[in-house]
DNA sequence: CTCGTGACTTACG
DNA sequence: ACGTAAGCCACGA
């Protein structure tokens, strides 16, 4: 098991994020301590652990689902959110401050 | 070490 | 609300 630290750290922080809820790049890296905003997504984006971490559930601060290098894309992350409990209308999150888990 | 890339965020017009 | 610009950090080549 290597450990990428930073990366390591996000995934712990993801895996925290329960069924339908979701969080948010800023919020993880906050988290951390760090503004490393772009770093967790690139984390995520290689996802060595892909359903251990549900790197689904992250999303954008301002609502957006943003990107996601699933089966689907973008797709896939919607239909994974949708099925989740979570609803998403054109790439936005409903109701985001209710789904928003907080640390 | 330097450079480019990216699943980002905030600010401004 | 939307597009652009600048700032931000980790990782691989």
């Amino acid at each position: 098991m290597m450990n990428k630290l930073f990366s390591e750290k996000v995934y712990r922080i993801i895996r925290q994020i329960p069924s339908g809820k979701v969080s948010t790049y800023g919020l993880v890296a906050r988290k951390l301590n760090s503004k490393a905003y772009r770093a967790v997504g690139t984390a995520c984006r290689k996802n060595p652990n892909a359903p251990e971490v549900p790197c689904h559930r992250v999303v954008n601060s301002n609502g957006l689902v943003g990107n996601y290098s699933g089966d689907r894309g973008i797709k896939g992350k919607i239909v994974l959110l949708e099925k989740e409990g979570v609803k998403v209308r054109n790439n936005r999150i409903l109701d985001f401050n209710k789904v928003l888990h907080r640390f």
